[in-house]
DNA sequence: TTGTATGCGTTATCAT
DNA sequence: ATGATAACGCATACAA
């Protein structure tokens, strides 16, 4: 256990601690002598002395510790995130503190104030629903703080998303292009902000196209494959209407539910019914049809809420930004045009 | 901020910040008449005093942190261990610092450093080759330590893994129970040790049966989606022999690139081909045809790594233990039996 | 049961 | 250019 300090490491370089501690330093080492500094150096490497973080922090208030939310560690889509994340906290040598609320409340509320309590410089939260307004304004309050993934109504705390509302106009236009007139979406849990934007954005297309369109929802609170499929049913299950001829699943999960469910019925994907996801999670692509989905740029998300959080330690008092990264429509073959 | 203290809790309370300390502690509240701990816990609550846990690791010699290396945050497998991890370590109120390898040693090295700079109770390392043996070993030396996931030859550091032996053997045991004579494995990255073992199982039941089993290596130093075509290609332009009827790929991403090019040069799977992958990833069982595959419990591997630091770190001398997870074999889709 | 005093390993201020 | 010293916030050995 590395148990020598910066007091063996001076004494055996025959100096104080004080220039002990100038000449290890990165930025004040330029105020010692090069020979004393190069004494410590030596001393240093020897004795395989390791710079104490806690006590540091514990005096300059602070700790280099980012704390991390993540609501689900298992989905797919969270992995590049926390790459983007990692990746952007280790260039300015901050390490991340991760944390998972499981989508639940009391949990949430527990893993803040562990990191609170653990002094992290700073915060970023991808997870949170529309019930987690007021612990996560808390959180702000006394941490620099950046609500990440999932978009949130308030302006008060920096915010980098997805434009899902674009996303869901990306899927409605796709789908439009085909000639498709009949069409339904299969919402996801609508107490997360990029869930409903990703039903406004296709809804509100659709309406401007003059197409109606139907939109089944469930006790959804995760957007799984059997969400997916339990909705594709009560969407197949109605009496009244005639059967679309195109859906908008909110996500990947519950799109590959939905195809599932179709089959069963006797409907080709996409023959019958064109399917079009959200996220483009691995294997997709490889699904048979290969899943027509809108991609979202996790990675630079990631990325960028690592720089907002560096920033605003830096610059405590700036004001709120929001970012909103553009999603894309990656067309396959689980859609094709209209064939009455 | 939180910029209140015990000292100004004590104060409020009129006691002494050692008694404030005790008052609020877990384990020593019961040394501090009732009436004064109310009083105290009020003044905490109050003044929303939060401990800090900076000051009180480096007082105590815990920082009630865990470091987790990981070789690829996106990698869709590490997910659940993540959970297990983190769920494991909730439970013992610490906290995980995540950092990432990207499987190269210089990050390795790098991530270590800060992790011990860091002062972790311990660390847990899901990373690493051959190759970092070394540096392993070294943070062993200074922390308790257990390597999870990928097995090691050395068996000084607790260490936790899927057996993967029995993996490899139960994917040729699939495939000689369907008839197969003819067979191939397209290797993963040798140097790690959990591919190293499934190469051995497979081969070695192979050869136990009398059935002379193909190795295709490439240079291979991840196991991607690209990997498995390419060595799928190099087993199919060989000049010299028979086509296999049947593939073992190390992984489910080779599987489905070795997958693609087959179907590329004529042939079906299963028809014509059977394949098994190794790991049951997310939409596995929805692909066409479905992956026939071996399944890990990577969730409890991570459960169970957070377990075996925790007792590592309560009791720094017992010798080093060694846990192997069963694999069990899925049958999907995309085996079938051989037929001449 | 409570208070006093000290130190954990650093860094920063002030002298020298 | 370097050294002495205090403080960061807390926990503990010891005294009362």
């Amino acid at each position: 256990m590395a148990r020598v300090t910066l007091k063996d490491v001076a004494e055996y370089a025959g100096v104080d601690v004080s220039t002990a501690s100038r000449a290890l330093s990165t930025d004040r080492s330029n105020l010692v002598n090069p020979v004393t500094r190069q004494r410590v150096t030596q001393a240093a490497e020897q004795l395989g002395y390791r710079g104490n973080l806690q006590a540091s922090a514990l005096r300059r208030g602070r700790t280099r510790t980012i704390g991390v939310i993540v609501a689900d560690l298992s989905n797919p889509f969270i992995g590049p995130v926390l790459r983007g994340i990692s990746q952007g906290l280790d260039g300015r040598r901050l390490l991340p503190i991760m944390t998972e609320s499981r989508d639940s409340s009391e949990t949430l509320d527990r893993v803040c104030d562990m990191l609170l309590a653990q002094r992290v410089d700073g915060v970023i939260c991808t997870a949170g629903r529309a019930s987690d307004r007021a612990t996560l304004r808390q959180v702000a309050l006394e941490t620099p703080t950046v609500l990440a993934i999932r978009r949130w109504p308030t302006s008060k705390i920096t915010n980098v998303s997805h434009n899902d509302f674009d996303g869901g106009r990306l899927a409605a236009d796709h789908l439009l292009s085909l000639g498709h007139t009949e069409v339904a979406q299969l919402l996801g849990p609508q107490d997360i902000g990029s869930f409903e934007d990703r039903t406004n954005g296709f809804a509100r297309r659709m309406a401007d196209a003059g197409v109606e369109c139907l939109n089944i929802e469930g006790d959804v609170h995760l957007p799984t494959f059997d969400a997916g499929r339990d909705l594709m049913q009560k969407l197949l299950d109605r009496t009244n209407g005639s059967r679309p001829t195109a859906v908008f699943a909110q996500n990947d999960s519950m799109a590959v539910g939905a195809m599932h469910l179709a089959a069963e019925r006797g409907l080709n994907c996409p023959r019958d019914l064109s399917i079009v996801g959200y996220n483009d999670a691995p294997l997709t692509a490889h699904l048979t049809p290969a899943l027509s989905t809108i991609k979202l740029p996790g990675y630079e998300a990631g990325r960028i809420a690592a720089e907002l959080v560096v920033s605003l330690i830096e610059e405590p008092e700036q004001s709120p930004s929001s970012v909103m990264l553009a999603p894309a429509l990656v067309i396959r073959e689980s859609t094709t045009t209209y064939s009455p």
